[in-house]
DNA sequence: CCAAACTTTCAGTAATTACTGAATAAACCA
DNA sequence: TGGTTTATTCAGTAATTACTGAAAGTTTGG
């Protein structure tokens, strides 16, 4: 029995620095890692104005390949039904997640898009619809209202609303046609342009 | 006497509805503009993930042509020296401002790139280095750390951390390429590219 | 129509972030 | 050097944002 504890741990010893040789020990780099791409996807999110948590849920369901349930990810996030709840509708607001119903479930699931690409032109739409149009109704506005403005500060103020409007919009409708191409053209085009 | 109040009243109404008629209502249209401006920007700030007082101290110093001291932004902004001053040096951190000095005066002075092009280039050098050098960081690490992985599990994440790194690099190539070009060369291939 | 399963909302609270104002430090000048 | 001007820091506080947990709402199956 003593022989047999001795074992067990010596076991558990030698799979803290083996890394190929059993099972167990990729089980826990997969696992070590996942929890630690959660957390630091979580921190970074707060980088890019958005909640840690939201930024956490969407890296869980981005690296797990089944739809998830609300109480799923609030086991895995230690987080309270509200917050999961919330998070999870605004991440599929963004369109970053999916709804999943499955037949015979009554509840919701939610599965992230996994593709990259395809949610890097999802957020590219959504940061120009919440980001840069309502700037180029500000620039647009302020730019009207001073038209008629004399004095040189009048115009100069003018002059920097209208070169901002016009960056705003070029902006907006750069990101619209990336946000058409798909991966492979996208990537065509910027092979041939900055080869 | 009544007459001259009278005409006065008068007076002050109809400026309320010529806007081209004389110079009070352009300063005043200007003025407005600007505050407005200010405000919005500030406003908008927040949705990019930086502080409105941040925004707002930029806003500012992008309509005003002379270099502005602290004093002067703190009374114009209605905000503290220690809110003034670190919000001026964040920006000074991010390349968005610049310190003057003025000969005979002791105070330091700060003015603003005005140019919307390299505004647009340095927002884009310091959000590479900001959001996505960590972030390639923390891709990186992952999935070095589940290389070996046999799982299915573990291979599914390893993939997507591979896909998220790859993709990370490749924003990050782009945004430098594209910081390097100047307005007009940049023009030309956005015209090129979608025309 | 009821009861169970699940979703949504929200008042209260916690955590985070931003700001103030005054003290301290540094730079400059006579 | 001492006095003056300007810059910086930071403890305390205010404002904002995020989260909890429980209650209310909704949907579904019997």
């Amino acid at each position: 029995m003593v022989l047999n504890i001795l074992i067990v741990i010596l076991f558990l010893r030698l799979s803290e620095f083996s890394v190929t040789s059993e099972s167990m020990s990729n089980e826990d780099d997969f696992t070590k890692a996942k929890d630690d791409f959660i957390a630091s996807w979580g921190a970074l999110g707060t980088s890019w104005g958005i909640s840690r948590t939201m930024a956490q849920i969407h890296a869980l369901l981005m690296v797990t390949p089944d739809p998830m349930s609300t109480d799923e990810v609030m086991e895995e996030l230690h987080i309270s039904r509200g917050n999961a709840h919330t998070n999870l509708k605004d991440l599929v607001g963004w369109g970053l997640i999916r709804i999943i119903v499955k037949k015979g479930e009554r509840k919701e699931f939610f599965e992230a898009e996994k593709d990259v690409w395809k949610t890097f032109t999802i957020v590219l739409k959504e940061r120009k619809r919440r980001e840069i149009e309502p700037a180029i109704n500000v620039l647009q506005d302020c730019s009207a209202r001073t038209k008629n403005c004399k004095t040189v500060e009048g115009k100069a103020f003018n002059d920097q609303m209208k070169d901002l409007e016009d960056f705003a919009r070029f902006a907006s409708s750069m990101g619209e046609k990336i946000a058409l191409l798909s991966y492979g053209p996208a990537m065509k085009i910027a092979a041939k342009v900055f080869r």
